[in-house]
RNA sequence: GGUCUGGUAGUUCAGUUGGUUAGAAUACAUGCCUGUCACGCAUGGGGUCGCGAGUUCGAGUCUCGUCCAGACCGCCA
């Protein structure tokens, strides 16, 4: 037997038993006369001594064990001379008997403590001994946790897990896809899925009435420290619902999930349009643990000489509370954050609200006192404010704003990783002009069903079609979306009309979709959930790669197995891969 | 495809205006040490300054190119 107990349980109620343990050596400590060693496990840490009651050839064998040796243990748990109250097993240690080397290893390439000497790119190279750390570890295991419970919580409500399959085809809408060449049919390929869209849908046709899935995707697009090209998603479906249905019962999931894991009780949450998620905020996905939203002052700002006013589309204001003390660096720092190419704005304007009731802006030139009054009255701000105003094309220029409110958010230290503020983003526009493309593109996905009392606006001004569609945000990060579907094989066939399909594209790419929903599809509608990012707002993470086992890097690499990696020349010809082989199709 | 930041000891980093033998901490090795738990003390080994070219009497330091890593923009239904 390799062990009686682990090494995170033993307790002052078990000294004087006889036990053995199994695990890692942390840390030796020899200290001359004695020598203290840390033995790790999955469960924890026990101390294990060796003094001069101990028999030469033990003094001996625990001067040659190195860090991560694999060793078996035998002997008394004692009383500690000297406790500690920093882990649980503080109170007790093994008086070593007997040791057995059940594997050495080398000195590992960065030391396996919480707080590790390791850079990412090392821990990546050697994630299996990155993954002995607490840290990691215990992220594993909440994500574990997590999809326990949302497991529980949808099996109760009659939901189904069904494996959908992950050698499927490829379709022009949405992201790229990771494409499989198929040996048997030379020429031809499978994708991998973005997303189990099309199967859950004909579930929903074949009667399952709710489905879900904790499932793999794949995009092949650009990673950020957010995005994996594998990312693993809560895919759920369910018959005979509006969107309100959908919406009452996953936010009841998330609260359940939050009370389990964090022991948070989430209020309601709000709905937002998101036309007013656009005009407050200049996001789809707001962070609303702040206010700070946006002012409109296209009109009160207007009818003067300042030229870059009058000839602006939108003029949006944030009025940021008690900076009005900003010194002329801060504000200059502001002005380099906004022009940053990655923001985008041309310069940016300020007014200070001075405690003593007087206005200073970059603008003074032009305006009176009196007309930044009326701004400062627009924004209601309040002496001791800073009000900052960028200028130019509306949607542009709104979400300049959004990325310069979230920079303020960040500077006055209101974005509280502790704070939980979710909402809902309703009333999507169905669809998006693609000025590259010269076409609409579905803004959710094709399946979306546009509201019906917007259905004429699909033949007139298709761009102004809102859609049944919906996402769940929370502090700013889109944890998931989902849409009621199109059921109707006719209105089916005029989105694809809609998105530039011809009859045979569509039917080509879509005609099974189509198919089945003659065959009595019922009305249903959904929502996947990313549950990497579920997971790491739960741990408190901005990234997703510490909540995933085996992460990909920055260029979508792995760099432990060293992949994507060559081929040998005869699987690229097996797979009809060469052009040589092309040709002789 | 683009912008920015970085690459120096096993590891994490410092390295001033271009100037002597490239440092610190930690890890590692050896010795001492009987209550440590970030043990302590002493000694020691350890460097293709990512790679290539250029400027210069002289390059870790400046220039150009390139590779790698990270953040972001584009992209991501």
């Amino acid at each position: 037997m390799y062990r009686t107990h682990t090494c995170g349980e033993l307790r002052a109620k078990n000294i004087n038993e006889r036990v053995t343990l199994s695990g890692w050596v942390q840390k030796v400590r020899n200290l001359g006369g004695m020598t203290f060693v840390d033995l790790r496990d999955r469960y924890g840490i026990t101390q294990l001594v060796i003094n001069e009651n101990s028999s030469d050839e033990l003094k001996k064998m625990v001067d040659d064990l190195g860090r991560e040796f694999v060793i078996q243990v035998s002997g008394l748990v004692i009383e500690r001379a000297s406790k500690n109250n920093k882990i649980p097993t503080g109170d007790v240690e093994i008086d070593v008997d007997n040791i057995n080397i059940l594997n050495e290893s080398q000195l590992p390439p960065f030391t396996i403590e919480d707080d590790t000497d390791g850079g990412d790119e090392l821990r990546m190279k050697y994630r299996y001994l990155d993954l002995r750390r607490n840290t990691v570890r215990s992220n594993l295991e909440l994500r574990h946790k997590i999809a326990h419970n949302i497991r529980n919580f949808l099996d109760a409500q009659q939901f189904i897990e069904v494996e959908t399959p992950v050698l499927i085809k490829s379709t022009p809408e949405g992201a790229r896809d990771f494409i499989v060449p198929s040996r048997m049919n030379p020429g031809s390929f499978y994708a991998l899925p973005q997303s189990p869209q099309v199967f859950k849908q004909l579930l929903m046709v074949s009667g399952f009435d709710r489905y879900y899935q904790i499932v793999k995707c794949f995009r092949d697009e650009d990673l950020r420290a957010d995005r994996q090209p594998e990312f693993t998603q809560i895919d759920c479906e369910m018959s005979f619902v509006e969107q309100e249905d959908v919406l009452t019962n996953f936010e009841a999931m998330i609260k359940h999930l939050f009370k389990e894991i964090k022991g948070v009780e989430l209020g309601d949450f709000p709905r937002m349009p998101y036309s007013q998620a656009m005009d407050l905020y200049g996001s789809d996905k707001p962070d609303i643990r702040f206010g700070m939203e946006f002012v409109d002052l296209s009109v009160v700002a207007k009818g003067n000489d300042f030229k870059v006013f009058e000839e602006a589309e939108y003029i949006g204001a944030i009025c940021a509370p008690g900076c009005a003390s900003y010194t002329r660096k801060q504000l200059d720092a502001l002005t380099d954050f906004v022009k940053r190419p990655q923001v985008g704005a041309k310069g940016l304007v300020y007014v200070r609200y001075n405690e003593d009731g007087s206005l200073k802006s970059s603008v003074d030139k032009f305006y009176s006192q009196e007309d930044l009054n009326k701004w400062a009255e627009a924004c209601n701000a309040k002496p001791g404010d800073l009000i900052l105003i960028l200028v130019g094309e509306k949607r542009t220029t709104q979400e300049q704003l959004c990325e310069l409110r979230l920079e303020m958010g960040n500077q006055l230290g209101l974005r509280n990783k502790n704070v939980f503020k979710p909402l809902w983003v309703v009333d999507f526009p169905l669809l998006e002009w693609d000025e590259e493309g010269e076409r609409f593109h579905a803004m959710h996905h094709p399946f979306t069903s546009p509201k019906k009392e917007d259905f004429d606006l699909l033949e007139t001004d298709p761009g102004k079609v809102r859609a049944n569609a919906y996402d769940i945000v929370i502090n700013g990060v889109e944890i998931g979306g989902g849409s009621i579907r199109i059921f109707d094989s006719a209105l089916q066939a005029k989105m694809f009309d809609c998105l530039g399909f011809t009859k045979e594209e569509a039917e080509a790419q879509f005609g099974f979709l189509m198919n089945a929903f003659k065959y009595g599809a019922p009305p249903h509608g959904g929502i996947a959930l990313g549950f990497d990012r579920l997971v790491s707002m739960f741990a408190g993470l901005d990234t997703i790669r510490d909540v995933i086992a085996f992460p990909k890097n920055n260029s979508g690499r792995d760099v432990m197995i060293d992949s994507p990696s060559p081929v040998a020349v005869e699987q690229l010809d097996e797979l009809f891969l060469q052009q040589k082989d092309i040709d002789a199709i």
